[in-house]
DNA sequence: CTGTTAGCGCATTCAC
DNA sequence: GTGAATGCGCTAACAG
């Protein structure tokens, strides 16, 4: 029914080994010896066995992308980025040679599906683990984390993290791609200080979430040197990464403080949220109130005005990533990169209206 | 150094037989016995070799999801839903009981990936694959395809379709949910018919897509029945669905017919890029210049002015293809389901100005 | 460069 | 309800 390496190997008239090892291309074969093994395999259809050579050589060629919303651009561009690097081109033959198997799991933000994937990863013999953007700071979790991530590594499995801040005990990891939020957020707060805001919202990500701390920790340390750190309770309302979220909060902002003058969103798309919000309460963006994002997600140039943001290197973040996990590119000294966030100013921010 | 499942039989000091099964699941077991077991394996932390029980019982807990584009939130939404529905909640421990591996493949729009995808899905015996968005139209591509798909089907894989058309021969598949772009295009452009517009350019997507030809078709019959068929060549830009070609393409269109009232793209993505170029040519929109979408993303609702569009349930889509995968609910007759698309009319068309 | 020999770790017959 | 054997299909030493 089903045709093994046997099969082919009887029909190229060698070895089950030898069939094997031009499959592999890892060990040195005649050229005529492996024409004919070819021949056979294309002859028969065949298609190897992963459980079976997986079992038998203890590693699989499965890669595992990890990220919290697989709807949301900023996991996508990375983990298409890392797919790129991982997978191969393919040799446009569709017979599939020696690439592995870059595959993505959406996690949801849920850490049950998290640690979930990772024993199901681990359970495949994963060769490599991406993990991508914030981490849940509930300690029990980040405590099961570290050690299941441990066990991965130990077991052989390359861990590499993209966008999530480096573990406590670094040393089990590959790798860790940093993203500078709180740098970035800093900036991008100084940016609206400097254009003569003083009341400004801010629409913060999730609670327990190291890219939301960070973002809005740099807010804050550039809210606090301009003295105006005092009101940061009622000028934070916190909220999932998506457009809703920016919508009610900002009208509950708008509530708490009808003087505010900027709103600064944990992400771009909590931005367009926001926006949406200020327009609907019958405000101009920037005229009224500015408005600010983070991550420079493509759509964000288009908004209308165009939305001042950070721009935070997804794509080229993941595509390292994905050489890291291949083993393709020296990790850098001490395991831990941060990756630089650039402030972007466009039209949605300008000097309040005074 | 690796435990297995003897070590684990050893601790609780029955056979690997019966752990094997208390494991799976699938066999009555003494509930002291089994109670014994579930201690040795979290004792002992155990995580079962997915290869070798693979290759064992000759089937995976792997599912795939092939996407054209993970970036794209249009592929996103359905692939987390479809992600939902298979994956199941996990009970919470991170222990991984019976749960699927549902993982997505980003083939970038690249024939050669996607039939690689398909093989190295099939090489790891897949338990389903499902296949997102449009097909390449290219018939030895095509050919391919069917060739791959039904062996996959004959090893055991179930085979579903989520807003593709059905294959030529879809006996091989569990089912296939296509979107009735067609209709959609057709209707999104009687609207601007109805309104009063005569000169429609459309930005199209890449050639050779069945989700590209089949939006133009609507477009094109309601065109002509509207006796303004004549023109479509001059009329229709063809490029890639993200926002870079509808801004290139716009641009084209507005050199090619100064006189154009409307722009139809083949996606709101494409739309954003269109308006943009809109506006860097000094025309408002939708008072110069109506612009229409496809899809109904999520930010299309804050695009300002609101994007007209094409809504297609998305969501809904990927999560019954993920139970029509898991065998959780009956295919639809004849395999074969059609989900409608519904228009939404929002600013940003209008009256042509005249 | 190629063939032979042994398992890899588990699911599944069978017996009991 | 449980244990003992068998083999899934392949890779990895070894020889030659």
């Amino acid at each position: 029914m089903t045709v093994t390496l046997a099969d082919v190997a009887a029909r190229a008239r060698v070895s089950p080994a030898t069939v094997s090892r031009v499959l592999n291309g890892n060990y040195p074969v005649a050229a005529s010896t492996r024409e004919r093994v070819l021949r056979a395999v294309d002859d028969l259809d065949y298609v190897l066995n992963g459980p079976a050579s997986s079992l038998a050589a203890a590693t699989s060629d499965l890669v595992g992308i990890l990220v919290n919303d697989i709807a949301d651009p900023f996991f996508g561009i990375m983990a298409g980025a890392a797919q790129t690097e991982i997978g191969g081109p393919g040799d446009g033959s569709g017979r599939a040679g020696g690439e592995k198997l870059a595959v993505v799991c959406n996690t949801g933000g849920s850490p049950d599906r998290e640690l979930t994937y990772l024993t199901l990863l681990q359970r495949q013999r994963a060769a490599a683990v991406i993990l991508t953007g914030g981490a849940v700071e509930d300690p029990a979790h980040q405590a099961a984390m570290n050690a299941k991530l441990a066990k991965l590594a130990d077991a052989g499995t390359r861990v590499v993290l993209c966008g999530r801040p480096p573990l406590p005990e670094g040393e089990a990891i590959v790798a860790a791609l940093a993203f500078d939020n709180r740098g970035g957020g800093r900036r991008l707060t100084e940016h609206l200080l400097s254009l003569g805001h003083r009341r400004i919202g801010y629409v913060a990500g999730p609670l327990e979430r190291t890219t939301t701390r960070h973002r809005l920790e740099g807010h804050q340390e550039a809210m606090q040197d301009a003295g105006l750190g005092g009101d940061k309770e009622r000028l934070t309302v916190h909220g999932p990464y998506d457009r809703r979220s920016g919508y009610d909060a900002t009208l509950e902002l708008l509530r708490r403080e009808p003087e505010v003058t900027a709103i600064v969103a944990a992400n771009d798309t909590v931005a367009l949220g926001a926006s949406a919000a200020i327009r609907d309460r019958g405000f101009r963006i920037p005229e009224d109130i500015s408005v600010a994002g983070f991550d420079d997600l493509p759509f964000s140039v288009d908004a209308v005005p165009a939305l001042t943001t950070v721009r935070l290197p997804l794509f080229e973040a993941g595509a390292r990533a994905g050489r890291l996990a291949m083993g393709k590119e020296t990790p850098p000294p001490g395991g831990i990169a941060t990756i630089a966030a650039e402030l972007m100013v466009r039209g949605s921010t300008a000097p309040p209206r005074k």
